[in-house]
DNA sequence: CTGTTAGCGCTTTCAA
DNA sequence: TTGAAAGCGCTAACAG
């Protein structure tokens, strides 16, 4: 016995059901009420014998929308943007749109790329996560676009994330009670991410007004595995408990974490803090302090905005652009 | 100067190309040579001035196929899964598919959810990473489906991934080499997880060959962070360098090793060692000896697989069902 | 409440 | 080579 070799349509919902095509369609629609119970009965079944499921690309063909929403990630290994992944997907769920996923690998041509599929299939909304200044492309389609994390230029889109200053003020004020005077600076190169740069620009001033003395150290594409050279630097001329080692985010910190140990260097006695929670994070002698980003809140927020611009909501969803850090305090800051 | 509200269509661009609908519907299908020079010229012009690309909702809606394709994972947030979705959605735009990544967070009910998503959106072909036992809805869909890593019974599909017995053999050669003689073998529950049952499997098989003694302990999901107490009592009665830990995957990797932590127990002289390479394990003193699955080549060959059964292709792509991890030997096994 | 009638943007015969 | 016409499965007026 073959299974069917084709889905079931509307059509063939209508002719087991006895009735019209419109009273299907109105039965998987938000007019389903204004169909008598017995209708709604006899519908129900026939498309329960038939298995049928509208099928969403011909409804988004008729101006109904295709429910799809498209999100732009920079960096799909890295864990910070799954966890945010994550909560974009419940929010999805809930506001009920589906999305499509997109990895641009930090590339911008793939970018562009991913761009033009995502319209292609007629997303109704885009959240992005961006590596290059795709600000061309984006308006050209007139799509509703939440940032995430990073701003583009000369694109007027809300932009989620972390709340950059905050988070570096807290760093520093932590950094400061444990008793350290002297810090390190770790970053990617902040070129071309607004968020790099916010941070850095940040922690520049604020690590004067409190008096800290302060060093930065860019990580380029080749060195991120070997900055040890920076890190030995740095190290060498000050005595234990007073300098200390602040990263920008978990990549920075790991690149980090790998010297010390290379280098043989005691955590705590020299202090090592970053920005993003990692999974080793806690496990590592004697645990790595961390300012948490609150992922899942950003992923929900990034969602909320766009609905709120996709669909004219009697109240407006409520969403918060900049995000507080939690810090998590352990060994590598107690001198 | 506002915007176009509304997406070029076809009708717009053979307007402007003085052309008719075919011709321009010719130009981005596979047809275009058939078109005189002129004509492709004239075509190419207006629909770059227009900014129009095809909608693939429409393209997808007369037979041509909706190029798109399903991976459903059942948890994102396992660096395992985000390493192989990576494989996945290279080897899709090399075929020149789309991918709807869906993540079941271990739910048979959303996984449930996410396939009748899926098939509404027409998809081509499912890649599954499974949670529960779909089988049921799948067969009736009549979707080509490829299974990744997981089998699901009753279901007559490829399996790609691991070679779980050769893995096995692996793992307990290397710990015979480096003279442990004892073992407790660490997994999550494996009942409705055919993987873990392989390897569980074969673990007890093996050991038992190999004239290892043996014992297993199983993390349910309630103590999957404090099953401490197991491997305080493994640990006793052995002398050092006698007994080792063997984890089934990376979660029981990294409850052991917070366990290994909060015990103060010596890594080497108790082994430990875990299948799944994670980031972590070269960065923890003194590193933990992993076997390393190649998950890119286990993405690509999935989408391999499916196209396979997607195209009729003169020759079919070549791919692997069982892949053969990688050992990267480290300090948690030198006694 | 329910059915009829047009299309949505595109592909695809079938003629010209 | 090119164009005209007939849908794909569904929604959305518009009538009954």
């Amino acid at each position: 016995m073959p299974s069917p070799p084709t889905r079931a349509t509307l059509i063939d919902v209508a002719k087991l059901a006895g009735t019209s095509k419109s009273s299907v369609s109105r039965f998987f629609g938000p007019e389903r009420d204004k169909l008598s119970q017995s209708l709604q009965q006899r519908v129900a079944e026939a498309a329960a014998t038939l298995g049928y499921h509208p099928n969403q690309m011909a409804r988004g063909l008729k101006g109904g929308g295709s429910r799809l929403l498209g999100m732009m990630v920079a960096d799909i290994r890295n864990p910070f943007s799954v966890a945010v992944m994550h909560g974009v997907e419940l929010a999805c769920r809930d506001f009920g749109y589906s999305l499509i996923v997109c990895n641009t690998d930090n590339d911008p041509a793939l970018e562009q790329h991913h761009l033009a599929t995502l319209a292609a299939y007629q997303v109704e909304g885009l959240i992005i996560n961006a590596v290059g200044q795709p600000g061309q492309a984006l308006l050209e389609s007139g799509v509703p676009v939440v940032l995430l994390d990073r701003d583009i230029h000369h694109l007027d889109a809300e932009v989620i994330g972390l709340d950059n200053a905050l988070a570096i003020d807290m760093a520093l004020t932590h950094l400061a009670q444990q008793g350290y005077r002297s810090l390190l600076y770790v970053s990617e190169a902040p070129e071309h991410t607004s968020t790099r740069q916010a941070r850095l620009d940040r922690f520049q001033k604020q690590a004067d007004a409190m008096g800290f003395s302060r060093q930065t150290l860019m990580l380029s594409r080749q060195d991120i595995d070997t900055p040890c050279a920076g890190l030995a630097a740095f190290v060498e001329p000050h005595a234990p408990g007073h300098c200390a080692v602040l990263c920008a985010n978990g990549n920075a910190t790991l690149a980090m974490a790998r010297c010390f140990k290379q280098l043989d260097v005691a955590m705590g006695p020299v202090g090592l803090m970053g920005i993003d929670e990692l999974e080793w994070c806690e496990l590592m002698t004697p645990g790595v302090t961390t300012l948490a980003q609150p992922t899942d809140s950003i992923g929900r927020d990034a969602v909320a905005c766009l609905v709120n611009q996709l669909e004219r909501r009697a109240t407006p969803l409520a969403f918060h652009s900049r995000h507080s850090p939690r810090l998590l305090a352990r060994g590598s800051t107690a001198p």
